[in-house]
DNA sequence: TTCTGTGAATAGGTTCACAGCT
DNA sequence: AGCTGTGAACCTATTCACAGAA
C-alpha cells in the first residue's frame, strides 16, 4: 500500500471521533462537507483522504455513518484492542492512567511501573504501581506492543532501552528528550512545552504586525 | 515577515531545548549537523530553520550557543513571561497545573477554575481552585494572553467563549472536541488519543506487510 | 441535482549543492 | 578545510475542477 502521511491518519482520527458522535444521535448518513466542518478542513480533503483507502461514501449521497465509523475504525487498526504499558507514576503519568479516551478506543493500560520506591506498591484505580526492573520479566510473560514513557527526561532513554529489548514496538514520549531506538520500533513524541511555544510565537509575531492591528 | 510553517517552530523549540542543555554544559559554539542529530533532522534544515529569522552562525565555525538560545528564545517570544489560565481540575489539569516544563518556559499558571464545587476552594500548589464563574471577572481585573482547556468535551465550548469574550487571544485545548473561536484568537488541539493512534495505525500497517517481516 | 472519487494543477516544505566567509 | 546561508530542484500535500453514480 502507498504510504500514507501522517495529517492524514491524524484526520481520520478527528473524522473518528465525529462520526461516533453523530452515530450516537441517530444519524445514518453524512457528506464530506459535514466531516470537513468539524474537522476543520476542506470536503475535498476529506474524500481525499478517504480515497487513499477506498470509496465508502455513495455518490450524491454521502456516506453511511455506521459503514464509514466501521471503515475508519479499520483504518486505524482499532478493531483490535491494545495493551499498554505505562512508565512513570508522576503527575503526568496519572491523567494518562485514568484518560477516559484512551480506553474508549482500545487502549487499555494494564500495568504501571515507577523507580520511586515510595510509590511501587502504591495502588492507582485498581492497578498497583511496580518496580520499573520488572518491566523485562513482566513482557515477557504478559506482552504489550505499546508503551507511554512519562518519566523525567534522564530515565527515559534507559525505559526506552529495556522497552525495546522486552519487544515494544510503538512507543509515546512524554519525557522532554529525543529518544533513540532501533527502525522498526515507532516512538512518537508529546512536547506539551512545545505547543505553548507555537502559542507564544504566534502571539509575539502577531503584535510585531505594528501599526496593522484591528485598532488601527 | 514571510508566513513561517509551524514545523518549522515545532523544530526551533526542539533545538531550544538542546542548546539550553548545551548552555547548561558549558558548551560555547555548536554546528548545525550537530543541533540536526539531536533534533532528528538534517543540518539543511536546520539551516533553513533559522535563515527564515536571519544569520545567526559563523561560516567555518557554527552558532554560539549562548547567542543562539537568546535568538530562539527572542523568535519564540519567550522573551517575557505568560499568565496562563487553566480550566478544568480534573486529572490532566492537575498534571499540567505541576508540569514543570511550562514553568521552565516562561509560562505560569496564575489560576485554576472548575465548575464541581466539590473542587471549588481545594488547594493546589499554592493556588486555590476557582468557581469557573468568576472566569470573566478576573481576567477583566488581571488579563491573560493564554488559556489552557482542560475541561470535558461538552463544557469546552462555553468555557471557550468566556475566554474569547474576556480578551484571551490563544488557547491551548485539552478537550476532545473542535472548538469554534474567532480568527484573531488561535486555538491548538491536543489530542491524546489520536497520538495513540498514530502509533495502532503504523503497527497494523505493518502487519499488513505480510511476508516482508525481518523473521522471513 | 447532489455529492463522491480522482486526475491535474497548485502550493508548500524539504533536500541538494555550491558560493562565500572564517 | 570547515561550516553557514540560500537559490534551485525535488518531493509531498492540498486544492481545484469535473466526470460519473445515485
Amino acid at each position: 500500500m502507498r504510504k500514507i502521511s501522517e495529517s492524514t491518519i491524524r484526520r481520520l482520527s478527528l473524522y473518528l471521533r465525529f462520526l461516533e458522535h453523530s452515530l450516537g444521535q441517530g444519524l445514518t448518513t453524512i457528506s464530506s462537507g459535514e466531516l470537513a466542518r468539524r474537522g476543520g478542513t476542506t470536503s475535498a480533503q476529506v474524500r481525499k483522504d478517504l480515497s487513499f483507502f477506498g470509496s465508502f461514501g455513495k455518490r450524491g449521497l454521502g456516506y453511511s455513518v455506521p459503514e464509514l465509523t466501521a471503515q475508519i475504525r479499520e483504518i486505524l487498526g482499532l478493531g483490535r484492542s491494545y495493551r499498554v504499558v505505562l512508565v512513570g507514576a508522576g503527575r503526568m503519568g496519572g491523567a494518562l492512567a485514568q484518560y477516559e479516551g484512551f480506553r474508549q478506543r482500545g487502549f487499555t493500560i494494564v500495568a504501571i511501573y515507577d523507580s520511586d520506591p515510595a510509590k511501587i506498591g502504591s495502588r492507582w484505580k485498581g492497578l498497583v504501581v511496580r518496580d520499573v526492573n520488572r518491566l523485562g520479566p513482566d513482557l515477557k510473560k504478559e506482552p504489550s506492543d505499546i508503551a507511554i514513557v512519562a518519566t523525567p527526561a534522564e530515565a527515559a532513554q534507559d525505559v526506552v532501552n529495556a522497552l525495546v529489548h522486552a519487544g515494544v514496538k510503538a512507543i509515546l514520549n512524554f519525557a522532554p528528550v529525543t529518544l533513540d531506538a532501533p527502525p522498526d520500533v515507532i516512538v512518537k513524541h508529546v512536547n506539551m512545552a512545545a505547543e505553548l511555544e507555537t502559542l507564544s510565537y504566534a502571539l509575539a509575531s502577531e503584535k510585531d504586525k505594528t501599526g496593522v492591528g484591528r485598532r488601527a
